[in-house]
DNA sequence: AGAAATTTGATGTGCGCAACTCAAAAAATG
DNA sequence: CATTTTTTGAGTTGCGCACATCAAATTTCT
């Protein structure tokens, strides 16, 4: 059995001759080249078609001598999962290389609005694909859209800013990663009743807060014996979440779980040493890290919530360079999964 | 920043300059051909290593007229797993058809292990490539060997033969697969004593009874408080499954949880739903198709582990692309990840 | 009708490499 | 030394496409 019955090589000049046309013709319908009658398209489209043609990309890349140009915009400071996207980004070069693309690691503080606005805007012209860990303001969604009126392909990473006009958005579901958590904290809880305690970045970055409306969701729903403490806001930092649990363990005695939205993953793990807590507090969190991966192992974190940033790094490549190029957009292979990691799966 | 500094466009005629020989020369070394002297060819790789040079690929596929030829053996019958993964082989075609690979999807009785290997055998010559579906068994360890002695990449699919001499293995590693499973039974249950019951397919097959193994491993050591019932084997069919549970439903009144170590998660829900007790008993299967996300909906399930088919397929046309033509393989791209899903991130 | 604008054809060049041939140079051999 | 063998150089060709250019044909406008 054959995949595929017609691996037919398929030329242009093929497609040429069946339509009735020149080379030439071909090429501006294909490539959108002015000058060609509505009637002659359709016959070489239709021609396409039926020949069920396909460029050898190979072929199309030699002759594009020109590199197409990316632009990464990133959140500067010491992100640890940033970092491991930018690392993933770098270790692409022979991909971008080989494909005859640049692509510029630009860093900057994507929290506040117009700086983030301002860094857009420069790249107009610049590039020809944009790939931007959003925030969602009116003034960034404002400043992707111009982007794209230039003619730039866009697409957020990480966390989307649904009403702009991005094309595209490179990132989990977080909505589901929280529902994720909630139901991990409610089943490992296995009926306890008590308090469960949730520190999180900044309720001002969709992400994060979009993971506490999954994670609320899924706790009043399924499981009403818990309730929630009000969110405390570490702004991802080890030291500030520390002192945060340390007070939390102190002031509710019947604390049965902690959920972290965010990283600062070694702040919760010192406090719930400091307090004697570590195995019997239950905690879940985000994102596979060093430390996280630390805490996961010796029991202190029972899950993780994750998203793969290498997967997401390469599904941004190939997504801009599908834009880029307009070519097809491989469906599937491109939805970054929410992913769920114990101490026995952890890659 | 940018991601890398020498995007240098460093090509061959470069290296041959930069090696003070010519550009035959530097083909005979780059692509093995014999009559170069050891010092010479020493130069030229002194040369690529300092320019850093990497071939464009697209001109090397543009070149290589001679397509790759790459055959697939799955199992025959029905089941869902396979089907699914040969869908997306065939969803391929596109990215098969644009690198010149060829790839012929062959189905066989791979539980047989000398029709496996001499289907093994008869591709020898045949094809660049072979991934397979393998059973691991002395004769068919031997015809693997045969064809790489022959000259042939050969990669194990979904099922390793680890003593053999195959280039690389896409799938899961089932002993972890086994272990998640065990951990999240072992938590759900949350300390609740009582027995547990395992569906198996056959314990002959080494995914199988991998999983097994790192399920009885972690119940053992984390959750002495459960009693692992004695492994039925249901062959992955749906009816023979259902009479299994039914049989241990009536006979084991204090059985807490099912594991079911491969298909046919459809009789476990009619037996579960025959003896009313679908909610009651907790149940963990392996892999995602139409039967067990509809379980795993109505809360009959309450987490699968899974591999995702569409990656297999992808990393298997990769890394025999990969084997086939020299190139390097992206390390942590191809690691199949063993994955969680629960109601709240089911894709 | 003629002039202008639009549409199409014909043809060429080059992208970087693979694969090949043939001859020249260098090294090893008798 | 001459002769064989090995090694190297210098080319050519073609892969399929993008991107030009210029001329010819056709249509549209005045």
């Amino acid at each position: 059995m054959n995949s595929h019955d017609s691996q037919s090589n398929v030329t242009l000049k093929d497609v040429a001759a069946a339509a009735g046309v020149s080379l030439a013709t071909v090429d501006r319908v294909i490539n959108g080249r002015p000058g060609v009658s509505d009637k002659t398209a359709r016959k070489v489209n239709s021609a396409i078609e039926r020949l069920n043609f396909q460029p050898l990309a190979a072929a199309a890349e030699l002759a594009r001598s020109r590199p197409s140009r990316f632009a990464v915009l990133l959140p500067g400071g010491d992100n640890r999962f940033m970092k491991d996207i930018a690392d993933h980004i770098r270790a692409q070069a022979p991909w971008f290389r080989a494909r005859r693309i640049t692509a510029d690691i630009l860093e900057t503080n994507v929290f506040d609005a117009d700086t983030l606005a301002t860094e857009l805007a420069a790249l107009a012209g610049r590039y020809e694909g944009v790939a931007v860990v959003a925030l969602d303001h009116p003034r960034v969604r404002a400043a992707i859209d111009d982007l794209v009126d230039a003619g730039t392909a866009v697409v957020t990473l990480v966390s989307d800013v649904p009403s702009s006009r991005r094309a595209h958005y490179v990132g989990i579901d977080n909505i589901a990663a929280g529902r994720t958590a909630g139901s991990l904290i409610g089943r490992f809880l296995g009926g306890r009743a008590g308090r469960v305690g949730i520190v999180t970045g900044s309720a001002a970055l969709r992400d994060h807060a979009e993971r506490l409306f999954g994670f609320g969701q899924v706790m009043a729903e399924e499981y009403p014996a818990v309730t929630l403490l009000p969110p405390v806001e570490g702004r991802d930092d080890p030291q500030q979440n520390r002192a945060l649990v340390t007070r939390l363990l102190t002031d509710t005695p019947d604390l049965v779980a902690l959920y972290n939205t965010g990283e600062g993953a070694a702040g919760i793990g010192a406090a719930l040493a400091d307090a004697g807590a570590a195995r019997r507090i239950l905690c879940v969190g985000h994102e596979l890290t060093p430390d996280s991966r630390r805490l996961l192992l010796d029991g202190t974190f029972a899950a993780l919530v994750a998203q793969d940033p290498g997967h997401e790094a390469r599904s941004m490549a190939r997504v801009l360079r599908a834009l880029v190029s307009g070519r097809p957009i491989v469906p599937g292979q491109e939805n970054i999964r929410v992913e769920v990691i114990l101490r026995d799966n952890l890659p």
